[in-house]
DNA sequence: TTAGTATGTGAGCATACACTCACAAAGGCG
DNA sequence: CGCCTTTGTGAGTGTATGCTCACATACTAA
């Protein structure tokens, strides 16, 4: 695996890795109705706003959320709603391991 | 965020978080045409034996890879190989994160 | 059986990550 | 102006992650 291809994968895995936490995957579900602010997504989500302010700056920083600013408040919004392509995906991914354990299950 | 709604985007982050790691891509990558054992994947990703075998156990158990045994080689698989569907959604992302730098740099 | 190959795993280490608390900056409102 | 709200960030902490080395297990072949 050249240099190349290591640093693309690198760079795909950074954007991944900002949707794999469940609460980035809360807020990602709770803006994909459209853009919100701070407050109301930690509150929707249930956690700290410091906290939910650094989850925001992931997701920015991968490029998968965009923000203005209005008045005193931060708006968050989905930059790329492709992304919830992905969630389709996963969901396929557990609904088969999902299966497959309840096949080991009436093994048993 | 009650219970099952926080169980349910953990079990989803688990399954995203697998596949989000450079080597862990490059895996999957290599599988997608097909079978292969662990020294094969090692020599391919260009990374440690050992290491390579705890990559693919954090890909079995988010049940994306599966295995079976031939005399003293492990066969790895994909499961769901529709999971290859991630990649098109964040080369999306990648591009028009490019994109956006790109737009930036030309206004430098 | 003995030697060699393929694989997985325990131990240890360095780093990254998620979280909380406290505080500072920016803006709205009396 | 002073006070409150919203937001982001530095510092500290505990845990998770990725990696390597060494070793044990399982199987093949001479």
């Amino acid at each position: 695996m050249n240099q190349q291809t290591l640093r693309l994968y690198e760079m795909k895995a950074q954007i991944i890795q900002a949707v794999g936490q469940p609460i980035r995957l809360a807020i990602l579900d709770f803006l994909k109705d459209g853009e919100q602010c701070v407050c109301d997504i930690a509150k929707a989500v249930g956690a700290e706003r410091s906290n939910v302010s650094r989850h925001l700056t992931v997701l920015l920083n991968a490029g998968i959320l965009e923000c203005r600013k209005d008045g005193l408040k931060m708006i968050y919004s989905l930059r790329t709603p492709c992304i919830m392509n992905f969630f389709s995906c996963v969901a396929d991914v557990l609904k088969s391991q999902l299966a497959k354990n309840n096949r080991v299950l009436q093994k048993l």
